[in-house]
DNA sequence: GCGCAAAAATGAAGCGCTTCAAATTTAACA
DNA sequence: TGTTAAATTTGAAGCGCTTCATTTTTGCGC
């Protein structure tokens, strides 16, 4: 009895003795067939082993039943746990989640973009606002929603679902100047095509300017988002002409990498020079020192952002912007500016 | 100009002035049509801003140029460097992955694998061997090929890629019992379908019972792969008859917990108890004290995975085991057995 | 039991592509 | 230039499903 090829549903609508149409709608929609149809529909499935075929399915129907989602890095774990959110509010709505992930690489993004769309994603999740317009317009053009999370602040006209990346920065750079600091360098990951870097980077300027104090750009050290990165923004934040008593990370994975450079180069955190991270990532909290981080919440982010780009593509109104809120985590790598 | 509707392969044969399988045939194998038509076709692409329909695609040929892989987990950062890894592989040999993951839930296993069957992929590809048998007999009846990673151990006759983990369990073993240590104590993520976990504490018991080292099951402390699990198993672990000197981890990220909770309790590392783990996160390198671990490489089985059921898609002969190779990293965790 | 509206089932058309046998064009060589 | 083989192109069939206009069955009130 060898199953020389894979049954159809052609093939159980024929040994549940019912047709085509029913066979389909008994699947597809369970309550609109009688309930003696309905179990013998799955009767002939069970004993077929029949497995629907998506990809027929999707042509005939035009539906897909799923979203794409493209991120910078799979391994960066905020990403990790907000991909992870998106699944599970996506599963749960009866959508399957495509990820691409881009590297960092501009140039492959628009590329995964149509790879997705090719694949028939029915809407799109974007890490921030920096990208390709040609990527909105093929996805305007194709009548494709997306939603851009993280980023609220220059979503123009498009859906998201996240924070202002300039409070954010506000916000960290608000708890060292309470603690009396005057001198500042930042370390940020990459720049180029990255808002959150961008806006957060202006937020603590725009803060340190009220106070009158300036953040010049050699003061803002770029450095890939590794703990290498951090490790050598932290050799170059100590070279700089006016050594600072404040280290802000763009991201916790560098705070790791200066915490670990500290150790070695024995720079006491926080009695000679503080930090305070954006991010606050699963392993933050073990760190030594802990690291005071401002909680950027990546599960609410990936919960609603789901929650949303469904509802957008099953033609409901979501709000256009959703701002989830940031928490201000004061653990030991930040403290009182050593007196002189 | 509206385009009202999605250009189809046919409106860009018929704006190319070919036929629609001449169009086809200079998308699909470029080589096999002449260089004027190819340039024709692509002109045509496009000025109509053409996006091939994947779901068509499939149909028609019965391929998706995609593969499946279930993870228990997306946010252990030991298993994102292997998805990333078979994403970066697939992608270069023209394949597209699809992510599942069980969340360490052995009920939607089988929903996954039989969401992502639908979804026409071509191939799966699975962590560790303990998987309910109707998933392979599913797979085998529907002539898909797979591979297990991670565990070589029990592979039986299917494809595998990683390690033996009753070795891995042996090597981190040997070096405790290298600097003396005598009491030992092992913490572990859920044991249950999880025979990496079984088969590591397996290979200690064995190496320890050649020395005359008796490990019964309650110096076996079972608790969630979770920092918070850690912590827990450290306190457990120093509430046993007699407190181990030297306490296995089964996965860093315990070990990092197991880190947090000694530094509260302080208790020294490695003065007054040792610590060995197995996994060698991204993050084990910068805790401190800085983890003493056995890396398990996850790039590599990632990458060779990916090349391997690809392969075995494409009818070639892989090995049917490839062992990768396992590294001992000592850092600070671990040292002497303390004399009393 | 009858008639009628509502519910359920039917079956054929067609989604957009690949494939392949047949037809046509090109190239090679005498 | 003529012939033939090789290289291209063509166009129709069909992949497995959903959909929807029709037909058939069911349930209900009298």
């Amino acid at each position: 009895m060898s199953k020389s090829t894979k049954p159809r549903l052609e093939d159980v609508a024929k040994l549940a003795g019912v047709s085509l149409g029913s066979a389909s709608n008994a699947l597809s929609s369970p309550q609109s067939v009688k309930p003696a149809t309905l179990r013998k529909v799955e009767e002939a499935v069970r004993k077929l082993g029949y497995v629907r075929n998506a990809a027929a399915r999707a042509l005939a129907s035009n539906r897909s039943y799923s979203i794409g989602a493209v991120f910078p890095s799979i391994t960066n774990p905020i990403f990790a746990d907000t991909m992870q959110a998106i699944q599970i509010e996506a599963s749960k709505l009866g959508y399957q989640l495509f990820i691409a992930s881009t590297e960092y690489s501009v140039a492959s993004e628009l590329a995964s973009v149509k790879n997705l769309l090719e694949r028939g994603v029915e809407g799109m999740l974007f890490v921030g606002t920096d990208h390709e317009p040609e990527i909105f317009e093929t996805l305007k053009s194709g009548n494709r929603p997306y939603i851009l999370m993280w980023s609220l602040d220059e979503c123009d006209t498009n859906y998201g679902v996240g924070f202002y990346n300039q409070q954010a920065g506000q916000m960290i750079t608000e708890h060292l100047l309470g603690l009396g600091h005057e001198k500042f360098a930042v370390i940020s990951g990459p720049i180029f095509k990255n808002d959150r870097m961008r806006l957060r980077i202006k937020g603590i300027r725009d803060t340190l300017a009220k106070q009158g104090i300036d953040l010049p750009d050699d003061q803002v050290i770029e450095h890939p988002l590794t703990l290498e990165g951090g490790r050598a923004g932290l050799i170059n934040a100590l070279e700089l002409k006016t050594r600072p008593t404040a280290l802000i990370t763009l991201s916790d994975i560098l705070a790791m990498g200066v915490n670990a450079e500290a150790k070695e180069q024995n720079v006491l955190i926080p009695k000679e020079i503080s930090i305070a991270s954006i991010d606050n990532n699963t392993y933050s909290s073990v760190a030594i020192p802990a690291i005071t981080t401002l909680e950027t919440p990546a599960n609410d982010i990936g919960r609603k952002s789901a929650q949303h780009i469904i509802a957008l593509i099953e033609g409901k109104k979501p709000p256009r912007l959703e701002e989830v809120s940031l928490q201000l985590l004061i653990r030991d790598s930040s403290g009182p500016a050593p007196k002189d």
